[in-house]
DNA sequence: CTTGGCACTCAGTAGAATTGACTGCTAGTG
DNA sequence: CACTAGCAGTCAATTCTACTGAGTGCCAAG
């Protein structure tokens, strides 16, 4: 059989030369037309010099294969996820155009300020370069130790942790007591909280006092409500902007709204990107994605890290008729200036 | 000719009792249907046992006056802005139905956390109860008296201002030098910076040492950017929920494109609120509004104020084609809970 | 002033005819 | 055997036509 065909009908990886030009060149039609597109066009545009017929007879066998979809049978090709996912692997790795290059240089040589602000801004940045809703993640504060916890009295009965973390991140919480707070006792209480906390994790346990002294029980009280923090993620910090780039970028009214509910839930979406970045995949196409709303879209995923460790992410999202070569390029280059732009900081 | 006709034909503020009632029925079908309504419904409903041409001939002076519009020659009226607002001048305060009266209880009862968390869960509760996007204002922290400073060190040159106001606002800064920080000179700072800063709003200006050695330049950094913060209205906070729920009640892919564009710049959200309450009016329809993408919108917004100074607001935003009467009611009421909930915290 | 009646208007719908961009197939060619 | 030209077939999209029906404006009579 297989020295019969010169193609084996079994699922591999690899297509032959000249199929794989074919589909390149229908992603890349469809990707500027976002139509079907014919036998013909194709021919003309491949670099192949050959005529529609031939470039019919392999769509037939690239449809058979999966690569391909027929909306209809009098209707041109349309890749599928798979079409796409074998273009994007078989994408040599693209690079920005010097314009961009330039806009980027140029953002990450002026931002500054606190790190919440800096990935904010990247995020729009991110959205302005590409016309697609960018995604950017920081990462948790929970394993950063602590550089210093103060509780301040607000009111006689209420008092505030304020803790910082050696990554400047800040977490605050409001303490109450039954009991009419001295201004001493609240000092004091300070004092012992920093003795006690001073260089843990938020996930390290620490011998509390169990007097029964209002200093004791605020101590108590305060490194429980801290504690507490652990399981909820919070100190992920997750910026999502142009949420209205899906309203044009999408169709489909009910896709749209799918998609924008999604985004709201920003716990989904930490996670999803999380998992992206986990399997070392930068792309996820249409049903790749786990999430049945994201059936239509494409995520592009890059980790921003230091020295070695993730410690956040920058993400796009978009429809699957994207051009990947140019996005992955942007997607790549930001998390690299952030990183960078991070590194220096230290 | 004021005798001769009962209604004199200037732009009078009231109308006739009978064209209200029509008026009235206009907007009730219309709201629940979505499409045009024609004279015999009109006829049917509305308390008036009046055949349908009489309503026809009403109608067409409501047209006149603009209250109502064709969207074509032999389709049945819709209101327009205009008539919208007669209609919400004119209704008398509706209340809410037990059951969602309930469920705000409940909610309000449960509810506990941090004053942002508190804010955001409200802003959700509000879209899931309502089905339309939602907006919740906190108040401006920059009035709030200053009641702990302190000065963390991060690295040699990198400290973290950590500023605690009165009314539990946590800001922090960074604060860079350009010298080895020594632990204890930090502490002297932070001392000095609490000195110096306790009891003062963010607006005040203070005296600074002008001495050369490393505290006092980490004194006057510190004081210096945070007073920085002042024209950029930082400490504002504001909860939008439900963006989603735009794609489905206005229509239109360029108008949803837009509102959501609008409620993404969250400053402009904030202004256009503010705008609203200034004007001690709670609701804003069609093209009221300042901003062009919201000609076909409606807002209602409501204050929430402690001892009569307004902190904040809750906003609900959705088509013109929304049910004032109980939405206002929902609105009213969430203020009111937020402001029982906050008096309840002093 | 109100009403029933009537002619008129016009968006929306349904069906038929047409178009045209495709394909799949087959027979022919180097 | 790979390729191609040509042709018949398919089917969404478009256009046209006729029709329907909700709703109006107007008028004449009560």
């Amino acid at each position: 059989m297989a020295q019969k065909h010169s193609t084996p009908d079994t699922n591999q990886t690899d297509l032959d030369q000249r199929k794989a030009s074919i589909l390149e060149a229908v992603v890349a039609e469809h990707v500027d037309t976002a139509q079907p597109v014919g036998s013909s066009s194709v021919a003309q545009s491949a670099k192949l010099e050959v005529s529609p017929a031939t470039v019919r007879s392999e769509m037939v066998t690239l449809e058979r294969q999966g690569y391909l979809a027929q909306p209809h049978t009098s209707a041109g090709r349309v890749p599928t996820d798979k079409g796409y996912r074998y273009f994007v692997d078989h994408l040599k790795s693209g690079k920005l155009g010097p314009a961009k290059q330039q806009q980027l240089s140029d953002f990450f040589a002026t931002v500054r300020g606190e790190v919440e602000d800096v990935l904010e801004q990247t995020s729009m940045m991110l959205t302005q370069l590409t016309n697609y809703t960018s995604v950017v993640l920081g990462g948790s504060s929970s394993n950063a130790p602590i550089v210093s916890v103060q509780l301040v009295n607000l009111d006689a009965h209420h008092q505030l942790l304020v803790t910082v973390f050696s990554d400047g991140t800040v977490l605050k919480h409001s303490v109450l007591v039954d009991f009419e707070a001295e201004h001493t006792d609240v000092a004091e209480a300070s004092k012992q909280l920093n003795a006690l906390l001073h260089g843990t994790t938020i996930s390290d346990r620490v011998q509390v006092p169990s007097r029964q002294d209002d200093v004791a029980t605020m101590v108590r009280e305060s490194v429980a409500v801290l504690h507490a923090e652990q399981p909820t993620r919070e100190g992920e910090q997750v910026f999502i902007t142009g949420s209205s780039k899906v309203a044009e970028s999408i169709d489909g009214v009910d896709n749209v709204r799918n998609v924008l509910a999604l985004l709201e839930q920003e716990l989904v979406v930490v996670s999803m990107i999380e998992e992206v970045l986990a399997e070392d995949v930068a792309v996820k196409i249409g049903s790749e994605n786990q999430l049945e709303p994201l059936a239509s879209c494409a995520v592009i995923v890059a980790p921003v890290t230091i020295e070695g460790e993730t410690i956040g992410a920058v993400g796009l999202l978009g429809p699957t008729r994207i051009k990947y070569s140019e996005l992955m390029a942007t997607t790549r280059s930001v998390s690299e200036h952030l990183t960078k732009h991070f590194e220096a900081d230290r």
